[in-house]
DNA sequence: GTCTATATCCAGATAGAC
DNA sequence: GTCTATCTGGATATAGAC
């Protein structure tokens, strides 16, 4: 490979990124409909023609971020579970860095945001559609299993396991949403009382 | 008024609230700007042009339903509260209710669909936005007022109100996006689990 | 690789006949 | 009141020059 091709190449991957990073903030807080290929163009300083050398069309950027979301948000969870801890632990880590998160508005977050504006969405492409189907279930099916360890070791009520990871999910979820919506009002919550639904002793 | 008039009059109302019905329907799973006249159309069986024959814009249209949304929410709520009964008769109301609502999948509950959508995109019209900033808080001040109503009373835990109406609200929004995402793997969390959130006793 | 100019399409909104 | 036909603007995507 040529001098010049390995310098092109990466001009090539900084802009993809540039593009990237604009559309998320934008799919992610107004959604792909409402998102224009000009607005992406604005935010980035480069040409809107250019956009479409890189990517095939804005469903494509689109589905990229997704499949990127979910990657992102699933090796967090997966790679949390791995860890040699006690199921009391992870779920107290779980909760501190998803509050946290939450707070701070990362870029995971706005991964996380662009997940709930995309899931909600009965009008994404059918390659997003197909990713969201797929992998949706992975976090879920994580907290469950951290849940059921945790209640064989006794430090976590015993509820139904399904039940708990749903509620597990929807408040994070909604508290990011709440957040989103009203960031003036919102101050994190208590962390005691939202460990105190999973744990005992709290 | 003649004859005529009252017979036309209600012709009027019933087309206005099949727009709106079915417009509902749309934005609530689509969002605004993916939502077409023509989807209008198809649901009503109307013309596409008659639909402006009763409202000037599809924005029009929206910003009525982000009204009406707010505003039956919001009686909802105000209601509850006025109700002579102890704070923790009103919280195991509320969430019986709410829970019902979202298992169901009723009226109400895409009214609430509605709300969320909107309020998560930036990409609303003004006047909704207003709205939207306007009424918002209603539920939640709602909310504080019976927590510290049953604090009072000795019947809801010590925990700020204002984080407990936040996380109130956001765990009953997660999990209507929640279902909405997913309809077969949801199932209604066990109700004891979430009132110990906020009472004593459970 | 990047830009400007443009083709093409589609959706919101209007006009006019019935 | 309702429909069909049409205008118009704007957005995606492409073509071609540099």
């Amino acid at each position: 490979m040529s001098r010049n091709k390995i310098i092109n190449d990466k001009i090539k991957d900084e802009r993809r990124e540039q593009i990237l990073a604009a559309a998320l903030k934008l799919f992610a807080v107004k959604g792909l409909s409402a998102s224009r290929a000009s607005d992406i163009s604005e935010l980035t300083g480069i040409s809107q023609g250019l956009i479409y050398h890189y990517f095939r069309s804005k469903e494509d950027i689109f589905t990229s971020l997704i499949a990127r979301a979910y990657d992102t948000m699933n090796e967090a969870a997966l790679g949390l579970e791995q860890k040699p801890l006690p199921a009391k632990e992870k779920i107290i880590i779980a909760i501190t860095e998803l509050l946290k998160g939450i707070e701070l508005t990362d870029a995971a977050s706005t991964y996380y945001f662009l997940i709930t504006q995309a899931s909600m969405s009965e009008s994404v492409p059918t390659e997003a559609r197909k990713i969201i189907e797929e992998k949706n279930s992975v976090k879920h099916d994580v907290m469950q299993r951290i849940f059921k360890q945790g209640q064989a070791e006794g430090s976590v009520k015993g509820f139904d396991a399904l039940h708990m990871s749903t509620v597990f999910w929807s408040l994070i979820n909604g508290l990011a949403i709440n957040k989103a919506i009203n960031p003036a009002r919102y101050t994190t919550p208590n962390r005691e009382m939202i460990l105190g639904l999973f744990l005992k002793d709290y």
